[in-house]
DNA sequence: ATGGCTTACTGTATCGATCAAGACTTGATC
DNA sequence: GATCAAGTCTTGATCGATACAGTAAGCCAT
């Protein structure tokens, strides 16, 4: 891309006018910047001579070089920018941040992630922000490293937080526990759970305990601790409960994740899934299998995403308040953290109780 | 907001570093933005040593101001941007900028109209990007000089061209012509038209010749006059047709809009709608007044967003390439316009015939 | 007439980097 | 042994503005 200017046109800037009408740089500057401290006819004279000439206005990265700030916040997505203005969770998400930033007139910069997920650093090293939004990136994207490294102020939004970094997210153990104390006061005792990623490490297949423990996505060990939670409470052995990690968050992965936990003996009678959209995979498992739902199994996901008040059947969801999350994660990074310790918001969950999970069978 | 760096530490620059290890500041420069400039052991040992020392990297704006670049382009939508990230179309159209410009890196800048739509132009005169992407703003918005003052590379999206920014578009008249013509060939006489703004100035009501006429929003205009057109040319009175406009485009103002035009004796029996959203309300207000659609109106929209195939009925509609829209504008700025020039592009429209016309009642 | 206050404008330092050109080594080539 | 090229680092100029302190003039009150 070229500047858009005539090639015969010398380069303007302030001097240039001060020079023309025989006055200081430092004038010009007030008559756009500050037009409290010059006579408001010499101003206008100014102004129409800008014109005249084809004076851009003050140069925005000089501006902001000298002033230290940009007026303006950078936003870090999980995955490509395409993906995040296409995906209804993630849209929800940067209205929030819209709600919160517009009435201050801050813009947002958003940032690419060229090549896929392992995104090359440089447009978050080169983002004239005056802070970040890093919405739910993994702990080794170079972007990561990136942003940390600008030490600007940051908000993080559903990822581990940074002693350096605000922290928005929401109690997913609390979420887990309802979605699980739901399905066990619908009289279920044989459960199964579809996880997305606990380690990451492209693993797919069945999750041992172990595994379980050493989980490293923060998120996937808090959901299964709040499954656990609700089921131990009740003296159940969570440790019988086969959990089933899929790599991708896809309608397909549930699909087969759900297919592989249904085919097992004795087939399970509730499904816990860590979204909606695997929820909606294990819900085309179980129609392949000729079984009825919630009357031959229940299905709870997470999120309440778009789609899930509309699946067939509607399906009980963990709802997480995605709006409020940019929302508040947006103003935890306009008004900064004077006091020193930056904030932490935990957000609540409310379990939305649709028609996948019914009694469980006899 | 403020900087989130300790209050202890002394401001760290390239400078820092190279005092501290006795070497010149372009040196620690190369280090980060040209490798191949300087032994690589040495590298290595000042990445290593601003890392100890805390030095945030090179400034972005400073970056940005000598490089003359900045890796960004700025978005400036019509409405609000939490409007923006809420509406389908305009969403559709994001991503299609997305989809150019995540390729090469640059990010997005979406600029925010603070104060409802006479949003002050101080957010795009800081704006620190490579050019502009303007999406169907009024000609007497303020944003709308700003950008021009501003001289950098800018495209105009469904706005009037100008000689010195590049022009992407639909033929708007050509299809509100089709819609029009459509309805007349299947017997309709009485017409409605429900549009949005035509002048910035959040008047809501029936619209006099004299203020279509005055339209400033071209998009307005242009749509009005294919309706007019297709009506002229079999000799109809457009004069005779009542159009009712709304402030926002929103399902709710259409509902109202129609149910004020559908309230008038004698009743249309087609309403023609400047968006897909206008006209699902439309099909609300009919609903609510017992009207059968097709059978006793015939209700056709525009967009083609994602909403109108799975309207009740499925809508009739004008489908114009919004995704394209922003594809073909984001790479126009992208590529720049070496020759002098700056290019045009019209895309085509497409009348898509759904349920919700049908012949005229007898 | 003196001091104090306001208005209007100027001068210098500074924001933090990158660029272009130059200088000094080292090794290879004729 | 001189020349050249490549590799590595330095110097000085520059990108375009704003902050802050300072000066000069005008006005009012004492």
């Amino acid at each position: 891309m070229q500047r858009g200017e005539p090639i015969t046109r010398e380069r303007v800037t302030l001097q240039t006018i001060a020079d023309k009408l025989g006055l200081s740089r430092t004038t010009i500057s007030n008559a756009y910047s500050r037009p409290d401290q010059l006579n408001p006819a010499l101003r206008q004279k100014i102004l129409a001579t800008a014109k005249e000439i084809g004076y851009s206005g003050p140069h925005a990265a000089a501006r902001s070089l000298r002033r230290g700030r940009s007026g303006s916040i950078g936003v870090v997505f999980t995955e490509s920018l395409v993906y995040a203005v296409t995906d209804a969770a993630a849209l929800l998400f940067l209205r929030g941040i819209a709600e919160a930033s517009e009435p201050s007139g801050t813009a947002l910069l958003l940032l690419p992630a060229p090549h896929g997920r392992r995104a090359g650093p440089t447009a978050v090293l080169d983002a004239v922000v005056d802070g970040f939004l890093v919405y739910s990136v993994a702990e080794d994207d170079a972007r990561m490293q990136a942003v940390l490294d600008r030490h600007l102020p940051t908000v993080m939004i559903d990822q581990p937080p940074r002693p350096q970094a605000g922290f928005v997210g929401i109690d997913d153990r609390a979420g887990g526990r309802a979605a699980a104390e739901h399905l066990l006061a619908l009289g279920h005792r044989r459960f199964a759970v579809v996880t997305f990623p606990l380690v990451e490490d492209d693993y797919s297949g069945p999750v041992s305990l172990e595994r379980q423990a050493a989980a490293t996505f923060p998120i996937s060990a808090a959901r299964l601790a709040g499954y656990a939670d609700a089921l131990r409470a009740v003296g159940f052995a969570w440790e019988d409960v086969p959990v089933y990690e899929t790599p991708l968050n896809l309608v397909a992965s549930g699909e087969i994740a759900a297919g592989i936990l249904l085919d097992r003996v004795p087939r399970p009678t509730a499904i816990l899934a860590f979204s909606d959209l695997l929820a909606i995979g294990a819900l085309r498992a179980a129609e392949t299998r000729g079984l009825r739902v919630p009357q031959d199994l229940s299905v709870a996901g997470f999120d309440d995403s778009p789609g899930a008040a509309t699946a067939q059947p509607p399906l009980t969801t963990v709802r997480q308040p995605l709006l409020d999350k940019g929302l508040v994660a947006c103003r935890m990074i306009l008004e900064g953290w004077p006091q020193g310790h930056p904030p932490s918001v935990l957000l609540p969950t409310e379990l939305i109780v649709r028609a996948s999970t019914g009694p469980a069978p006899p």
